[in-house]
RNA sequence: GGGCAAAUACCAGAGUGGACAAAUGGGGCAGACUGUAAAUCUGCUGGCUUUCGCCUUCGGUGGUUCGAAUCCAUCUUUGCCCA
């Protein structure tokens, strides 16, 4: 895999570029819908690829490792043949069960032990097992096993974490440079950087996982409860750090504006449940704000979901047809909701994307951060 | 014509002398959601008040009682049964 860093915007850190996988290039910055378990919830993979336009997706590797299991995805040729997704994946490593799964979980050296959220059972998972079943995926990119601390993280359990997630890469690389790919294509790991909101820790970090020879770097454990002009403040520190020419992957992140900031900080690449999460709970983000689809007040707006939205749902689909379905818990709700927010988000990068080759990306974001985080 | 049963908030439906402005569902109105244990979760849902509290409610009317959604009488309506 390699990345053509194809233009920086002389005003801003933003960057555009080109990342070349197996299974296509990914023109960046991007955002990457998240398909925990193999499926974008709600959205057929023919809507990901011609409304949404979606370059890559992502899996989880806990949840596909307990279902439906790595002897079915090795049987399978891997999860893209499992699926039939013929365009990149990215699998998260389960570090982020580690944070969300606390109570179920318990933290080790060797790894972290997890009791299954479906049927009780106890898996451990280590940084060597961890790429072993990213390589049973099949993952283009794979990603390290850290732990990701809450926000509210005090420096001393930051300091420690920092260290388990460091060591566990130093694991990771070994077992990813001791393995191969099981389907004859070239897979990447991304380390993550960690350190909460502390910026000496968070630099500490940056230093250390850039000693990897790695396609491209995470920034992990941010938009877990900490403020967030401190989630900048940390990107930005940890961007100065980070090669240049590599790709940078803000895991986890965020709402529209979020990853205007982002990308203005040298951000690449995203992923966040919340355009499928909040959208399966009537949010829809448009260029002109959110919207609540379930109050009333759309009822009898008869007008389109989103006059020149992104995807062809939006011209056809009536704000008070979609309240109507909402209301009455159809299927088919949370599936509009869905395609409409991922090829919003999608069109937002990509929009940001020409305009930083274009070289007005300051005038374009300060009038979209704007009108992007009204709420209709 | 006779007998029996029932009428509770937007709907359904508990409650059968004080802890009842009244359980629980549903519906309604809002809110939350950031590497998905989430088609989930939270709050409100008689009126006034920021809270305390006050006021009006359990088919209608009239009683019993210190006190009634709860007991009595009667009327109205509905359902079932017998003619």
């Amino acid at each position: 895999m390699c990345y053509t860093l194809e233009c920086t915007d002389p005003r801003t850190a933003a960057r555009a570029g080109v990342l070349h996988t197996a299974h296509g290039d990914i023109r960046t910055p991007i955002f990457m819908p998240v398909g925990t378990v193999g499926s974008v919830k709600g959205v057929h993979f023919r809507e990901l690829r011609e409304e949404v336009q979606a370059q890559i997706i992502l899996g989880n590797t806990y949840h596909l490792y307990l279902r439906p299991g790595t002897e079915v995805l090795k049987a399978a040729g891997g999860l893209h043949r499992f699926i039939g997704w013929d365009r990149p994946i990215l699998t998260d490593s389960g570090g982020f069960q580690v944070f969300s799964l606390t109570g179920i979980r318990k933290l080790k050296e060797q790894g972290c032990e997890f009791r299954s959220h479906i049927d009780g059972s106890k898996h451990l998972f280590t940084p060597e097992n961890v790429i072993d079943t990213q390589r049973a995926i099949g993952a283009d990119i794979m990603m390290a096993f850290d732990e990701c601390p809450p926000g509210t993280a005090d420096r001393s359990y930051a300091r420690k974490s920092l260290d388990l997630t460091h060591r566990w890469l130093e694991r990771c690389w070994r077992q990813y440079e001791g393995t191969e790919s099981l389907y004859g294509y070239h897979q990447s790991l991304f380390p993550i950087v960690q350190g909460c909101v502390y910026p000496d820790l968070r630099r500490e970090s940056a230093e250390f996982v850039s000693r990897f020879p790695a396609d491209g770097y995470a920034i992990g454990g941010l938009a877990v409860g900490e403020p967030t002009e401190q989630m900048y403040e940390m990107i930005e520190v940890v961007n100065a750090v980070l090669p240049a020419d590599r790709p940078r992957y803000l895991m986890g992140v965020g709402t529209p504006l979020n990853l205007l900031e982002a990308i203005e900080r040298g951000v690449d690449m995203f992923d966040c449940v919340m355009p499928t999460r909040n959208g399966r709970n009537a949010m829809l983000f448009t260029a002109n704000g959110v919207m609540n689809l379930r109050n009333a007040k759309w009822a009898t707006d008869f007008s389109p979901l989103e006059a020149g939205g992104a995807c062809s749902l939006d011209e056809v689909t009536t704000r008070a047809y979609l309240h109507h379905l909402f209301k009455a818990g159809e299927l088919l709700a949370l599936q509009i909701a869905s395609i409409h927010n991922l090829a919003f988000y999608l069109r937002l990068v990509g929009e940001a994307r020409k305009h930083i080759l274009a070289g007005d990306f300051v005038e374009w974001k300060r009038e979209t951060a704007e009108r992007v985080s009204r709420r209709l």
